[in-house]
DNA sequence: TAGTATATCGTAAAATAAATACTAACAATA
DNA sequence: TATTGTTAGTATTTATTTTACGATATACTA
């Protein structure tokens, strides 16, 4: 039974990772300098092999994790990239995954010792291998998925302004929106709550705090921005 | 430089094909009986392994050829599947791959060899491993591909009717059109083009024919269905 | 009181989607 | 040859949604 396997070839697996935060009313990735060869000291995304205990989501979470020490991430799949030359070293197949996750949680220890840093995604210089392409379609699917689901929240803090939110959804679209108009959806949303807090940091009158309450928008998943 | 490789495991990458067809109004896949264990005698999506020399797309490329005997398919990723036991024999990673193709180019010996049929996609029985998954993930893929760039004619004779076209839409998007709506859209889209041609096969009046032009359609890239 | 960012009201215009009925051409059949 | 059945083909109106834009008030700080 075997046999019919070992006809074939092996190839290595990784993941690589295309880390979305959200800071200073930019979209920004971690990028950092690569530390083996080949290919060592060029900017390149995040990565790792894939274990053969582990499916390729465990990899990818696995992965993050190492590099952010964050669980429970939003997290999915880009695709598979698998140009024989891809990697100068060894063939190796690599699935790319993005995450967005809220800048403020990122533990500054570990982005020093991997010495990775926040990057405008406007301002990518050129990287390792294919992840100037991986970059590029994971934000295409990004920028489609967050029209139409609530994920974006989780590049915010969890209490947010409005203005915070609208910025947020500029840098993803790359143009600037109404504010009267973009309120108005809002405000359609139930799920999206007002609360009592107020943010004086950006404001010298004051925002009110909003946060995403997903168990009012399992009852009725309708969003669109 | 290479033991930094080695540390880590290979694993085998496959592709799987989800080969759409649309035949008597209705949209299908192509699925056999799995020749080889495990899962033998199963039904299951044709696919093969990854060479070492060839990409991914290049071993999707390949494995649509062996099966139908056609080149130059319009063929796209869908994803990457990798759960640690999703193949029952070896841990095989697999990128699905959807293609569309004319029913009708299809060579018949070549179904027979591989004993493979045409099934509606509302009907698909229960497929080995993930199948199941890579398909409806490939439906859902296409779906949304076949509304906003001009695809759908890689599924339809080159010369073909409205009415076909329009059951074509229909049966992708499970709902049924309006027909005068459904053809104030094709007029405004120059790159469908009426012929002198008429069909006389399924009408007794007789449909005029269409047909796509690519050339037309890449000057002004302006498609929506 | 000048400055700054929040907050809300309203409406016109434009774009998009949805709803509506009838005639034309031909073949098969009575 | 008159009738019936079947599919092709066509224009207009109405409703709904989205977008664009102007104006003004609020709360706080410096």
């Amino acid at each position: 039974m075997t046999s019919f396997y070992f006809e074939h070839q092996k190839i290595f697996v990784s993941v690589d990772c295309i880390i979305f935060g959200f800071d200073d009313n930019q979209l920004k990735i971690l990028i950092g300098r690569r530390q083996m060869a080949p290919g060592r000291g060029e900017w390149s995304l995040y990565g790792g092999f894939v274990r053969n205990d582990e499916s390729l989501d465990q990899a990818a979470y696995r992965t993050l994790y190492e590099l952010t020490g964050l669980r429970n991430v939003y997290m999915r799949q880009v695709g598979a990239f698998g140009s024989v030359d891809r990697d100068p070293g060894e063939r190796v197949v690599s699935i790319a995954y993005y995450a967005l996750i809220k800048v403020k949680d990122y533990d500054e220890n570990l982005m020093k010792k991997h010495d990775v840093e926040w990057v405008n995604v406007d301002d990518i210089p050129q990287l390792f291998s294919d992840h100037n392409e991986m970059v590029r379609q994971a934000r295409s699917v990004m920028k489609r998925k967050i029209r139409t689901e609530p994920v974006g929240f989780n590049l915010l803090p969890d209490l947010f302004t409005l203005t915070q939110l609208q910025r947020l959804y500029e840098a993803v679209s790359g143009q600037t929106l109404d504010k009267r108009n973009f309120r108005k959806r809002i405000k359609d949303m139930e799920f999206i709550e007002k609360t009592e807090l107020v943010d004086k940091v950006s404001s010298k009158r004051g925002a009110a705090l909003f946060r995403f309450n997903q168990r009012v928008y399992n009852e009725d998943k309708n969003f669109k921005m």
